[in-house]
DNA sequence: TATTATACCCAAAACGTTTTGGAAAAGCAA
DNA sequence: TTGCTTTTCCAAAACGTTTTGGGTATAATA
């Protein structure tokens, strides 16, 4: 059995309350008593009861993040990108990182959200992949709950978040292909009903039109965020009578199912083909060629989110809650070419 | 303020005593009040207070585990489905899923092992990439903590486990190989410390000799299981004067990394040189070409894992504690050629 | 010397559950 | 009616901390 402070305390013949300020460090306990009961503890090993100070203290010092788990969706490398911010930032701040699992807009998700909030088992929850009217906010923002996100919504709710600038991004993308000739440019995009999506495309379409390009309803595809839907969808693009010079996925996963799909179809990416994705996740750098892509900070945003959770949960005012990022547009061989040449 | 047992016997003129029972489904309270009770909780959105519970119950009904985080090494797909496993069997079970990230063997790693064990904030944990000598399997052994791993130690300890059986595997792999022709057969391994590279490389040096042929000892290189890693290690290899004509890398982002490598000597992977590699995470099928793998399943394993863990922490008996799996050898077309033809 | 400030320590309450060990009420048998 | 079960409920203890609100020496001041 695990010792307790009451143990330290007999030992030392002192009270538990002397131990835990000494431990706490309290100036109302004598310098020569909190060495004394430093050393103790730690020769004996002791370590607070968890559950017990978050009992008495009614704050947890874990936050939560929830992942979509396997169905429908698979995991991706953005997932365990974040992951690692936050458990790393996390560790930092001498918090711990509760995960759990479900899919988006499941029964199950509501009911995870529902039994962290209730149960305070978790002092704030970090939300990313946001959905326009999302419900996750909603509920956290009636629950006074504290929240930071990646991305935003269309709600009317205030809350703190971080967020790309996708739409700018993707209107310099097709700029980029714009100017090596491509007019047929295709766009694998994710369902509707995420931010991500509308912002991506938004970006999409501003930068035909930028380009003197008209919007040609049959190369716009929605795929799921996955390289599997993205080398389905790509195949049926790739099929069209005209079939796209250029493809751009709405990240990088999709851009790599895409790109197989061309290789299939006997096109070589990167002079009979083009292809670019979004998120600039290390795959992309190792793709056959080496992925354009639009690069986000996806670590460093975990942890800055972090910090920012920890200063709504402190009741802290933020110096800056809507932190909005320039994506890096990374070009590489797979679209750096021109067609006509 | 969140509702609390009080006050929904408060509510009911019942005592607090008999509401908990009346959740908990013991059969000392009468079916009517029983309906009452639960029918009054869930419309005040009563949910017990986790610390409370875990302090009362002395278990936490949580799990832990902990990645490795960013540096030295990035966060791998292996780790994701891993978690995702182990997520959705957390949830299924009604558990949470604790993580953290500490750098193997580092000072940080032995603190949150140490902390977690004892505040007995989680009631088991599962290890993975287990080391020859792990001192993790030391300490929790010694502190008859409950844990089941993903893979074996060299030590004379005893817990539950499962395991791949990568060293026949690797003998496969290398057969196959030599089949088509290849005496030149690399190996990109990773550190010596973790059990898999032993395995696996055993693997390898068997496969070599049942084929007939000489350990040539300038094509074994060790790298560190990342992408990058992989690729800089292949372009040291294939600098040599007789270069390989095929590599096997010690997981598929190794392998990955070196077909990049292969392809900017200008070899075209499938036909000038073979690359394979192993885990079979979904990478591997949209690599260009797609990737000869033995594939090993990471999402069930997790799943598994956490049966088996649970029982151990309920004190019930294994029926199997040590769990060997076959990987399953993908031949891809990044191999499936005849070098001499 | 008497008073006050300072330094150090502690008993008890509280956090929100679950569990123990009955007690009261109701039903049944004699 | 009396005694015995059975059913239904509950008071109080316990889990291991932190925090509140003093208390008791010792030192400083008058």
């Amino acid at each position: 059995m695990a010792v307790t402070i009451r143990e330290v305390a007999k030992r030392l013949h002192l009270s538990i309350t002397t131990v835990s300020r000494a431990l706490d460090g309290y100036d109302d306990v004598a310098a020569k008593t909190r060495q004394r009961v430093i050393r103790t503890a730690r020769a004996m090993g002791y370590v607070p009861s968890r559950a017990a100070r978050q009992l008495r203290r009614q704050r947890a010092d874990t936050i939560g993040y929830i992942i979509p788990g396997r169905a429908p969706y698979f995991t991706d490398p953005f997932s365990a990108e974040f992951i690692a911010g936050l458990g790393d930032a996390a560790t930092s701040h001498n918090l711990d990182l509760l995960i759990s699992t479900a899919p988006p807009d499941s029964e199950a998700e509501h009911h995870v959200y529902a039994r962290w909030v209730q149960s305070r088992q978790v002092d704030g929850i970090v939300l990313s992949r946001l959905r326009l009217k999302d419900w996750r906010v909603k509920y956290l923002a009636q629950n006074d709950f504290p929240l930071v996100a990646h991305g935003h919504t269309q709600l009317r709710l205030d809350f703190p978040y971080i967020e790309m600038d996708s739409r700018t991004g993707f209107v310099q993308l097709v700029k980029h292909l714009a100017e090596r000739s491509h007019r047929r440019i295709a766009y694998i995009g994710a369902p509707a009903k995420f931010t991500l999506q509308v912002e991506r495309f938004a970006g999409y379409q501003q930068g035909l039109a930028a380009a003197g390009i008209a919007c040609d309803e049959t190369l716009i595809a929605e795929s799921d965020l996955t390289r599997t839907g993205g080398y389905q969808t790509a195949q049926r693009l790739l099929a069209l009578p005209e079939r796209p010079t250029a493809i751009i996925g709405v990240n990088d996963l999709t851009a790599i199912g895409a790109m197989r799909a061309a290789r299939e179809q006997g096109l070589v990416v990167g002079s009979d083909i083009a292809i670019a994705g979004y998120d600039g996740t290390e795959d992309s750098e190792h793709t056959d060629p080496p992925l354009t892509t639009l690069k986000q900070p996806i670590y460093d945003t975990a942890q800055r989110l972090v910090e920012m959770l920890l200063k709504r949960i402190a009741g802290e005012p933020l110096a800056d809650s809507h932190i909005i990022l320039q994506p890096e547009l990374i070009i590489r061989e797979s679209t750096n070419f021109d067609l006509s040449s």
